[in-house]
DNA sequence: GGTTAATATTAGAATTAGTCTAAATTTAAA
DNA sequence: TTTAAATTTAGACTAATTCTAATATTAACC
């Protein structure tokens, strides 16, 4: 069994569409910032997503990208990965997956595998539903 | 199944030898830091715990308990739980398992599920071995 | 035990990711 | 088109965490 996510080929996705897909009110700078987050699966923290931005020319500013990263993140239009304290990783592939992240390299690695999931959603809480299952496989190199 | 773990009798642990086993070494800070750490199994911040400690009227520092939060945590004594980019958790029940958090209680779990690991461990990244899986299931609650 | 080297602790300053504010602007509604 | 609601912005602010560099403690060695 392989658990990594197929290399998807790059998707050139409406991004109009799904923001209105996602009931996010379109504006200038959330189409800006849509563009260059979904022009690829990618993980960005949203300092590097905001010098993307910036490198397109077009000005948005600082306050308003961590603002639509937050809305998309609500929106179920991107997901937040928490890798540690002062590392909030966007993914713009919302689909449901999971990671592998290198503590040694700062590799974020997408993983396939559905099955924790459908495992623990037979299992909730009394009075409470699914939101989000975040797995975080945490791996290190073997040293040589 | 039930993926719940037992609550646990509270455990009168050494934590003199859990430090020596673990290679840390023995200071009077640790030692009161552990004492109210390894009290019961718990969830805590730095700073709840900061305030644990000084109202056993023991002093010790901010920086200590932070310190010493991240060198347990890199000494496998305790476990990081990386909620949000400023919930960082520390679990005193080192043992292998899960969380359930409740985005709208702030209620955090814990799953005894051991499944997802195993299944993943049989396919890491080449070159790497496993760290620590971080499985937090965010669950908000059924509304009426 | 006494001397030296290595480690640990501390208060407070510094950093930094992220949030807040309040004014200006844009978009939507009526 | 006038009004209301939502959005953007720069920069101030916050809070968690880390850093600094001086002091104190512990470990290592003779």
């Amino acid at each position: 069994m392989n658990l990594y996510e197929q290399q998807q080929p790059p998707r050139k996705r409406n991004v109009t569409q799904m923001m209105i897909a996602h009931g996010v009110n379109l504006t200038k700078q959330r189409r800006i910032i849509a563009d260059v987050l979904f022009e690829r699966n990618q993980h960005v923290t949203a300092d590097q997503l905001f010098d993307l931005v910036k490198q397109t020319g077009c000005r948005v500013s600082k306050a308003t990208v961590y603002n639509t990263l937050g809305l998309f993140a609500r929106k179920g239009l991107v997901r937040e990965i928490f890798i540690d304290a002062s590392r909030t990783f966007y993914d713009s592939n919302n689909s449901h997956h999971h990671h592998f992240y290198n503590v040694d390299t700062g590799d974020l690695i997408d993983i396939k595998d559905r099955l924790a999931a459908h495992f623990i959603e037979q299992d909730l809480p009394e009075g409470t539903s699914m939101d989000v299952v975040d797995l975080v496989v945490r791996v290190k190199n073997i040293k040589p």
